[in-house]
RNA sequence: GGGCGGCUAGCUCAGUGGUAGAGCGCCUCGUUUACACCGAGGAUGUCGGGAGUUCGACCCUCUCGCCGCCCA
């Protein structure tokens, strides 16, 4: 006997292990090799060796393990391949945070090799706990072909791609700006790049006569060196005829990059600046003392400020643009942490001496300061302004000139996006595809390398002379610079990796076993679908599409859907650094409050604001939260993952869905109850009672919704689809109508019914497994207790394809049969008749469908309707209350019982009602209009629903005249 | 500045060119051995504002407002 309640803490690990011991997940199982199959795959999107669980991968991965056992359960050959990425920043940043923390020797003073093998052992260590706890979720991922990107079949495959792109001119080495995160002394790409707005305070002009006070805007620039716009006067090497001014005013937010100006722009057509352009004028340039040229640019914005603005080539992408176009000299003034220059460098572009190896932010302040001595201060505004910080390291990024290797990425995308144009590769939903095509339309070079150590180190080796050699592998290397320069040479290799997103753009097709043609690449590629989050149709769809078509010939995968986010209740984005994250495994197993405060509190950006965390937690979880179960979280964030919208996570929807759980596993302990079992012989197309015709033809109606809305993702409409069936019709009323044959003496009758009870149980639970595999799979291997022993796993079992259940007569029996319920059950207590007292109830009319179908249900409609008999007769008695159903009258003897004006009330206002709808269906159906243009089917149905409420009002009218002639008498 | 999405019951959210929905919460009731993580019943809405298309608009179009996100 089943448990009175459901402890998922017990179940889950026990259904893990069946699930391990059979093996169940694993791909091309027995049966469903070659053609006995159809190949389904997905591809996970590889978490981070570092991350751990949260709720953006709960859906994430829910949805992916929905699809995976809907398919597996429809039999085909499922492929969910899992596994992680190397996160090289993040992942490094770990190992030498822990390293700190030892107080070890950093890892410069260990060397590359040696820090190499910290990170591996570290990965081996304390690496992938995520994997675990996708476990936890229910993930039926094939485990046994787990990958990682420094893997070294994965190794070889980014080798052999770095080579070909190179080969084919669409890797190479350039010298241009990138952005530089001055934390980790790398470059990043600029989806790497998070802008965030700075707005400043203070205010100062020339102009006002006030002398600057510094100090004060020191502290200002303290707080936050960004969101000031300062004006600066740079004035002209020698005075010009036509111009009325000595200088020109250009205005920055970074005034330190004057430090590196050559050049100030004006547009070519305005007329402010035409004499200074005619006459080739110059500016010197302040602090430096810098010759700089004038020149003409579209770039400069004659509505903007004063229309002229000062070029820092080396320091500015769209001045690094200019420069190039006047071949204007890239003066850098940065070092690689982004300090100013010192030594040689800082000689060569004539910073001054003050000024070397000085943070960038003091030599703003400084350089400010400097200029208003020299009375070439004109303003500081206070402005907002989008600053880029890394993503990572979170602090403020520099444009920063260096060598680094790039993919042509234009080139790359042109089939990419031909692909979603043509349809080869379809969005879920629609709408994503713009997002996708403006950034595919707009392409920019990819910067692929990274001064890091943990990564894929670039296969590219370097000459005396720096001549390039790209190869596979260092003899290979060595064979072409022999041939190169006709004798053997040293050679030094790149000291670079690569981006990380490089190798997770072969996925799809490197962790099939790519680059050798293995069976697995044959038959699972192209995948079926991509699961993803918005967020990542740059960083990793785009490229995917790339890599995919020009290595494979074919898109990765037929279909990508793109699901929401997962907010937190206020609808606030979950980050750590916010403190409002959730751990879905909190709300598996549950946690306390002090837990809850702990874990939110201790990853905070800003520290001041623990107190306002804690409190937050404290009043929306002050109980912490109880262990709902890896079903109830899975049913959740499915149920809630309409397409198109975000999720703002509910709590209350959770403890909902579990108690889901539960209504499921005491139906099922019902069903045990009361021995009904399957039967090997069953057939739902052959049944004589209605009850379970009806049920039956309900699943079939069930099964197909479901099955449908699965096929189109439509996760929440099938979700809701499966929870309105069991709960409302299965629970609701088919255990309640068959109670009474349950404990009647028909055993024909009570021996259908339990096995068809136990069917559709199995069909319930099988439409539910995808949704909830830890509940459906131990009720599954439970009901076996008095039954047949069963064959497979639940996961394994066959999905309900149900033909020719339907059953329009059952289905008007049992409808009538509800309906008469409901009503009487509504006046009943609307009339305030107490639960106790039986009613006798008499239908009224010759009807005889209806008497038969009382007949039939009699017994049934009694215990639900609380009535004490039913009988017939052609009017009412006296002192009954009248219900009017569409085709029948039914009197409820209350005499005594209850106030007649009260019922008088009740049905005038279903009189008012009636006649409101009914008015509404005249008025249109006296529209010649709509009786000329609106659909048959319109008319007829507002025709019916007239001639309906025709009959209703003609009953409640004999109602009222009842209790008139009653109340009279 | 460009683009996308949202605004529906107290809350969280579905929804469709033809009679406004669910869950939670709220109110009333609960003799009944599946379930109080339950059962029965009930109340609650100018479907953000305005205009248009249409026989008919919560739905389509335009416009305005507010909120959010992405890109520059």
């Amino acid at each position: 006997m089943l448990d009175k309640t459901y402890k998922p803490g017990e179940i889950e690990p026990r259904i893990h292990k069946q699930w391990d011991a059979q093996e169940a997940f694993k791909c091309g199982r027995e049966g469903r090799q070659g053609d006995a199959a159809e190949p389904y795959c997905i591809v996970i999107p590889p978490p981070n060796v570092t991350g751990s669980l949260h709720m953006g991968h709960a859906l994430n991965d829910t949805l992916q393990d929905i699809l995976c056992r809907f398919e597996r359960m429809r039999g085909k050959d499922v492929l969910w391949q899992p596994g992680m990425d190397h996160a090289g920043i993040a992942t490094q940043m770990v190992v030498e945070r822990q390293m700190a923390a030892n107080q070890e020797p950093d890892r410069r003073s260990i060397g590359r090799e040696k820090f190499i093998e910290k990170v591996w052992a570290w990965k081996e260590e304390s690496g992938g706990a995520i994997i675990n706890q996708l476990k936890r979720l229910g993930a039926s991922c094939d485990w046994s072909r787990e990958r990682f990107t420094m893997d070294e079949g994965l190794s070889k495959a980014v080798l052999k791609v770095f080579v070909a792109l190179h080969k084919e001119g669409l890797i190479y080495k350039d010298k241009r700006l990138v952005n530089w995160d001055p934390k980790f002394q790398t470059a990043i790409s600029d989806l790497e790049v998070v802008q965030v707005d700075a707005s400043g305070s203070f205010n100062w002009s020339l102009a006002s006569g006030d002398e600057l006070d510094k100090d004060a805007l020191g502290k200002v620039l303290g707080k936050n060196p960004n969101g000031h716009m300062y004006h600066f006067r740079y004035p002209l090497t020698s005075k010009v005829k036509g111009f009325g001014k000595d200088h020109i005013v250009v205005a920055t937010t970074r005034p330190e990059t004057m430090l590196g100006d050559s050049g100030v722009a004006v547009h070519p057509e305005d007329e402010r600046y035409a004499p200074l352009l005619a006459a080739k004028a110059t500016l010197t340039l302040p602090i430096v003392g810098r010759e700089i040229p004038i020149v003409a640019d579209e770039h400069s914005d004659p509505e903007k400020g004063t229309g002229a603005v000062k070029i820092t080539p080396a320091h500015d992408f769209n001045d690094f643009e200019v420069g190039k176009r006047h071949d204007l000299a890239q003066i850098n003034v940065l070092d690689r942490h982004a300090n100013l220059v010192s030594g040689h460098e800082a000689d060569a572009a004539g910073v001054p001496d003050a000024y070397h190896g000085m943070d960038r932010f003091q030599a703003r302040l400084k350089v400010v300061v400097e200029m208003m001595e020299l009375g070439l201060l004109e303003k500081i505004e206070p402005t907002t302004h989008a600053v880029p910080h890394g993503d990572r390291s979170n602090v403020v990024i520099e444009p920063y000139l260096t060598d680094q290797w790039y993919v042509d990425a234009e080139t790359l995308a042109k089939p990419a996006l031909k692909a979603v144009e043509n349809g080869d590769t379809r969005f879920v939903p629609k709408n994503w595809e713009k997002t996708y095509f403006e950034w595919m339309r707009n392409i920019q070079p990819w910067c692929i390398s990274r001064q890091l150590w943990w990564g894929h180190q670039i296969p590219a080796w370097y000459g005396p002379d720096n001549q390039i050699f790209v190869a596979h592998n260092e003899n290979e290397a060595k064979a072409l610079a022999n041939k190169h320069y006709g004798k053997s040479v040293e050679l030094t290799r790149d000291e670079d990796v690569l981006d990380t997103w490089f190798s997770s753009a072969l996925w799809p097709f490197s962790t099939l076993g790519w680059p050798d043609e293995t069976p697995e690449l044959a038959r699972y590629y192209p995948t079926s679908v991509l699961i993803t989050g918005f967020d990542i149709i740059f960083f990793w769809i785009a490229r995917m599409m790339m890599m995919g078509l020009h290595f494979k010939n074919e898109v990765p995968f037929a279909d990508i859907y793109i699901h929401a986010l997962v907010r937190d209740e206020r609808g606030q984005k979950m980050s750590k650094s916010k403190g409002n994250v959730m751990d879905p495994l909190d709300i598996i197993d549950g946690t306390t409050l002090e837990e809850l405060i702990s874990k939110r509190t201790n990853a905070l950006s800003n520290p001041s604001d623990i107190k306002k965390i804690e409190k937050a937690t404290r009043k929306d979880y002050p109980k912490g939260i109880p262990a709902y179960g890896a079903d109830a979280l899975r049913f959740t964030l499915s149920a809630m993952a309409a397409q198109g919208r975000d999720i703002k996570l509910s709590m209350q929807r959770v403890e909902g869905y579990r108690n889901f759980a539960t209504k499921i596993w005491n139906a099922a302990r019902f069903a045990e109850m009361n021995e009904c079992v399957r039967k090997h012989d069953y057939d739902p197309a052959k049944l004589n009672e209605t009850i379970n015709k009806w049920i039956v033809s309900e699943t079939q109606n069930a099964a197909r919704d479901v099955t449908e809305n699965l096929e189109n993702y439509r996760f929440n409409d099938a979700a809701s689809g499966v929870y309105e069936f069991v709960w409302g019709t299965f629970c609701d009323w088919y255990l309640e109508l068959i109670k009474p044959v349950l404990n009647g003496d028909d055993e024909d009758a009570k021996a259908e019914t339990r096995a068809t009870t136990a069917w559709v149980l199995d069909q319930i639970l099988k439409l539910l497994h995808p949704f909830m595999p830890f509940i459906t799979e131990e009720l599954w291997s439970h009901m076996v207790v008095y039954g047949e022993k069963r064959q497979t796993l639940l996961t394994l079992s066959k999905w309900p394809s149900l033909e020719g259940l339907e059953d329009k007569d059952a289905d008007e029996e049992i409808n009538w049969v509800i309906r008469l319920v409901s009503e009487v059950r509504s006046v009943r207590a609307e009339m305030n008749i107490p639960a106790g007292a039986k009613l006798p109830m008499v239908i009224i009319g010759d009807d005889k469908l209806s008497k038969k179908r009382a007949h039939t249900h009699g017994e049934t409609i009694k215990r639900l309707a609380r009535l004490e008999d039913i009988s017939f007769a052609k009017s009412a008695p006296k002192g009954a209350v009248l219900i009017v159903i569409e085709d029948v009258t039914v009197a409820l003897s209350i005499q005594g019982i209850v106030d007649m004006s009260a019922e008088k009330l009740r049905l005038e206002r279903e009189t008012t009602q009636a006649l409101d709808d009914l008015k509404k269906m005249n008025a249109k159906l006296g529209n010649p209009k709509f009786m000329e243009r609106a659909q048959p089917d319109a008319i007829e149905e507002t025709q019916a629903r007239k001639i309906e409420l025709e009959g209703i009002l003609v009953r409640l009218e004999a109602a009222l005249k009842r209790i008139e002639e009653t109340s009279n008498s």
